[in-house]
Parts: structure tokens; sequence; C-alpha cells
DNA sequence: CGCTTAGCGTATGATACCGAACAGATGAAG
DNA sequence: CTTCATCTGTTCGGTATCATACGCTAAGCG
């Protein structure tokens, strides 16, 4: 498990390509570590390279002139940041932040680009990519509008551990707060209940879940919809 | 103006294509009248057409299981309905109603997955206009958390009336409250803020815009973000 | 022309979340 | 072992929105 972030293959986009493509691509693959509040890329900044998280957790993430900031979707080893390269805008009015330090594999935009322009399977896969990230962007959206904190923080909660797989997570409650886009003291109390139904043990910046059949029991709808879209468009992925 | 709707060119999309890539598509167009109400997919069906707004409005909309709704994008003659058909996945998990009356050309899904595979400029053009869309639904989420009522009603109004091209729309209490995912008072009560104000003028299911620029300055950020993300992505656009 | 109904206005109490302020606890650093 | 910054717990008043309920009125219809 400890070499795991330096494979390709941990990233389950990467490991979903074609091994041409994959060959074609590692001279150019670096390995980045990247911390906790890295920065990938700003709110209109042009993007200079592709990420494909291995063992990290990145959030894209949308801040308003009045400073107040959401969480729109949730990256992780099934995924990749940057989409807005080859969709063509080479950049985005979300921020990307990293949300669990851990490493990465990079391209240049410009490979990125130009496997793109050969239409071939790598641009149908990052399609599909692409669509389930929509998913989990709309669905956000909804529940924004209608469900409480609670059910949100588990969403939150299910949806970053499935994209690190492992069942702890290092993350103030600050931190999490600023995704959801509420104050900490709501996060404080939200996780407290989940602490006192035995869901969840939360000391100082460490998540540990103690029973996930009930945090997605106790979830919103949102989280269990998003899953299954995402497993529908990749099923190469690996079972999380 | 009457017989815009029935102009190819009148959505903006295909008025920016290349004249060859309309000429192909021509014989396999349909236009279609799409009545309020009318249900062009439904959340993980099938999709069998893609369909290009003249003047008529869709909203792209989630349905949670509790019934309550929450818009997620408008589209109007500035761009298509059923992304989903060209990114791959073929279904969606949201729901496509349409908002206003008007009429649609629509492209059998076959015809638009054959041009798709040229991966010519239309392949680009429509990633490019995905793009726009996915701004408008991350900008919708970070919106649903943060802003007041009336703020998106003035959002709304707007992204609205820019997608038709007019300055009144034909659009109940009722019916904007489902797009907002509000109650049918907080609607009542707001409109009649904007109002008092002297910036609209409403009446049993039409609402008159007098005063553009005041409902620009009342409304919150995301309007303008939004379009500025429509002109940048899709400069071809007729200014609205 | 009167009836019906869709659409809008208004009121009341409940509730979830906010803003601000502060207190306690824990772990790291010296 | 003490200090200190960080993280978490708690409180209190305020506010936007909800849920519900009811009344009014302009359009459409027979």
């Amino acid at each position: 498990m400890s070499v795991v972030f330096s494979n390709p293959l941990s990233n389950q986009l990467l490991a979903a390509l074609p091994q041409a493509e994959l060959q074609r691509w590692s001279p150019q693959f670096e390995l980045v570590e990247l911390p906790l509040g890295h920065v990938l890329y700003e709110s209109g900044a042009t993007l200079s390279h592709v990420y494909f998280p291995t063992n990290t957790i990145v959030s894209l993430l949308y801040v308003l002139q009045s400073g107040a900031s959401a969480e729109i979707a949730v990256v992780g080893q099934e995924g990749l940041v940057g989409v807005s390269l080859f969709m063509g805008g080479n950049s985005t009015s979300s921020r990307a932040v990293v949300q669990s330090a851990g490493w990465a594999f990079r391209l240049p935009a410009l490979a990125m680009k130009d496997e793109f322009d050969r239409a071939g399977p790598v641009l149908h896969l990052l399609l599909r990519y692409t669509q389930a990230l929509i998913t989990q962007m709309a669905q956000t959206a909804v529940c924004n509008r209608h469900h409480q904190l609670d059910q949100q923080l588990c969403r939150w909660l299910l949806l970053s551990l499935d994209r690190l797989s492992v069942n702890e997570l290092v993350m103030t409650q600050e931190l999490i707060a600023n995704m959801l886009g509420v104050r900490r003291e709501g996060v404080t109390e939200g996780a407290l209940k989940l602490q006192m139904a035995g869901l969840i043990q939360y000391s100082r910046g460490r998540i540990k879940v103690l029973d996930r059949k009930g945090l997605e029991a106790r979830s919103c709808e949102c989280y269990e919809v998003v899953k299954r879209e995402y497993e529908r468009l990749l099923p190469d992925r690996i079972a999380s």
C-alpha cells in the first residue's frame, strides 16, 4: 500500500486506458506531491496540466465576491482535475484545491490536447468521466437547496472516503465547513450527532468511520445517485 | 419576427456551425412544437434526439425522492438540450422540461453521434457549449447555498430573458418556485419587492421587465459570471 | 352574465441556519 | 512540564425560509 501512490494504475482513469495510450504518455508523466491547501488552478487562470490523483483529494470550489465559498465537486483516484482543458475553455471559473494531501500524476496541457485530438478511446473515456462529474455538480446544486446539514455531511464524508479508498480522513471541521459552504459550528453540531450515533469518531482533525452502512443510511439520496452514475459511466473503475 | 422560430439560424449553436455541417444535417432536421410542460427526456431515460431551441426555454431539473425539485440549468436559443448523448452516457439523472412554449429543431441521436465521431469543428463547438453549461450548473450550486431568494429571482429572470431575447415572460409564480426549488409564497414576496422597486410588472402569469439594468444591479453576481462565460466560450453567439 | 378556477396576496408559528463571542480541550513545541 | 496555537464545544439572539392556511381577484367558460 505504501508505494501505491506512485503507480499510475492507482488512478482509475489511467488504469482504464488502453496500453498504447498509457505508453505514449509515460515519458510526459510527472509524479507530483500535493500538500494540503495547494491550489492546482485558480478561477479564470489557464490550466497548464491535467492532474490524475492517486491518493489525494482535490475539491473544485467556487469562491464568491463576498469570500463565501462552496464545493461543487470532489475528485480523487477515480478521476482527473482539469476537464476544461479538453472541453476547450482552457480555464474555468472554479478553483481546484487539495483537500487531502497526497500524490498525483500530471500531464502537460499540450500532451492532453494532442491525445484528445486523436479522437480515439481516450476521448470517449474522458467525456464519460466529465459527464459523471456533471452529475456530481448537479446533485450538489439540488442538495444545497433541499437537504439539511447532517445529511450533507454524511454525503460529503462518503464521497470523500470513496475517493481515497480508506476509512479515515484527515480533515478539520473548519475545512469541511468551507467545502459545504456553512459555518464551522454547524459542522461541529452535525459531527457530534454522528459521533453520538456511533457512526464516526472525531478527534482534532481526524475522522474515523465506525459504521459505514449507518452513514449511508443517514445520508441523503444524493450520495447514492452520484455513486451509481459513476459506476454506470465508468464501469472499469475498481469497486469501492 | 413571426417566422424566426422556423429558421435554424435562430439557434445560435446552429448559426455558428460551418455550412457543410448544417447542410449535412438539414435532411434529418425536424421542426417540433414544444408546449409548456412538455418533458423532452426523463431522468434515466435514453435520449432519442438532441434539441436545438429557437424560441423556447427548456429547464434541466432534478426531482428528488421527496418530490422537491430544483433547476440546475436553463437552455434556450443559445444552446442545445441533450449533451449526455455525445458525452457518452446516453442518459442523465436530470429531467428536461419546457418552461416557455415554442419551437425547436431536433436531430436523431444517431445523426448526432455520427457527426460527433467525425471529430471536426462540431465536436469542439459542442464541447465548448457543454463547458458553458457546466459553468451555469456550478454557479447554480453556489447560488443555492449563499444567495437569497430576491437575488436568485433576478438571476433567474435575467437568464431566462437572455435565452428568449424578449423582455416579457409568460410564467406563473408557481412555476418559477418549482424552478428555484422554493415555495410559491417566497416567489410572490420576491416579485412584489421587484415590482415595488419598479423593475418588473407582474400580472397573472405575465412578467414584463421595466428596468433591465435595475434587475441586473439587484441580481447576485452569478448572472454576470454565467453570462460572461457563455460569451467567452461561444463568441459567435448573437449578442444578447 | 354569473360561475368557477387559476393565480396571487397575506398572516402566523415553526425551524434551520447564521453571526458573534467565548470556553474548554488537546497535542505539539520548547 | 509548561506554553501556546489549534481545534472543538456551547450559548444566545437574529433572520430567512418553511409549512400551513385562508382570502381575494381577474380570466375564461358555459
